[in-house]
DNA sequence: GACATATAATATGTGTACCTACTATTATTG
DNA sequence: CAATAATAGTAGGTACACATATTATATGTC
């Protein structure tokens, strides 16, 4: 088989298009943040006062990855991070008002821009799509934990 | 829609998932080597000579990343890069007899490890699922150049 | 054949992405 | 309660990934 037609190769050219999707339609947005960022400004938004392990956790990205875009937030006045009482080790980590604006400009945007991800595929194959993708997600996350 | 469901979220995991499965599978067998690495390396034994431009657009990848990628690889001895006698611009890239064997050895492992990326998924819904995909990506390349 | 245009590679800068190691702190266990 | 293990965050290192700008060279046009 050639390299092209691989499952590795295809599904990387799919996340690149969807980060590049993601970028343009934030960007024409007026809006200046990248997937990560949102995905945990999101986290937070749910959980204020969660630590930085969870957000991690919550989102499946290292705990290192997620320090430097929490150091990245709060440079930006979007976050802020206070040692827990109750673990000293832990950082707390809320939205400021600017954040909690940011992020409630951000969730249409970023909600909108789902479909355009999928070209080309009708309602009921991008449904498969990403059936077929979670059910593979969820037994990744199986495997970990088991 | 919560964000953990949304179709950039789960192509995200599922991309992830694939560069550990490869880091993986390569790892045990020995082998040091990139996703990327291993995409340029396969560019340049399929078309021996070829500028970096070139593999940049056949892996879909930017030109300053190959760039860099051509670099480490250089370093490791696995390239060989020579200035263009026919274009002074160009760098023309060929496998070196280690790159070549190293490159042979890659081969059956990453053909094997494809996979172990959609694990719990039938043969008919691996395979459906990469339809899907290739479906998108090629709408994806069209759309950029028409 | 000078000149505008395009292209190959590199340089620079920002932001992931993850690994390993380290420090500080907390939880567990004998 | 002292010793041990586990955990939160950071530091350092490597490798993408891409945008923009720059330099060298080639190409098309008049």
């Amino acid at each position: 088989m050639a390299f092209s037609d691989m499952t590795g190769h295809l599904i990387r050219r799919l996340h690149q298009h969807a980060a590049h999707v993601f970028q343009v339609r934030t960007k024409e947005a007026g809006l200046d943040l990248t997937p990560v960022q949102f995905a945990a400004m999101d986290a937070i938004a749910t959980t204020p006062g969660i630590d930085q392990a969870s957000i991690a956790a919550q989102i499946a990205y290292d705990r290192a990855t997620i320090g430097g875009v929490i150091d990245r937030l709060e440079q930006k006045g979007w976050i802020k991070r206070t040692i827990s009482n109750r673990d000293r080790r832990a950082r707390e980590v809320t939205l400021t008002p600017i954040g909690r604006d940011i992020l409630e400009r951000a969730i249409p945007v970023v909600s909108a821009l789902q479909a355009d991800i999928l070209p080309g595929l009708s309602n009921d194959e991008a449904s498969h799509l990403r059936d077929l993708i979670e059910r593979t997600t969820k037994i990744i996350d199986s495997d970990k934990d088991g």
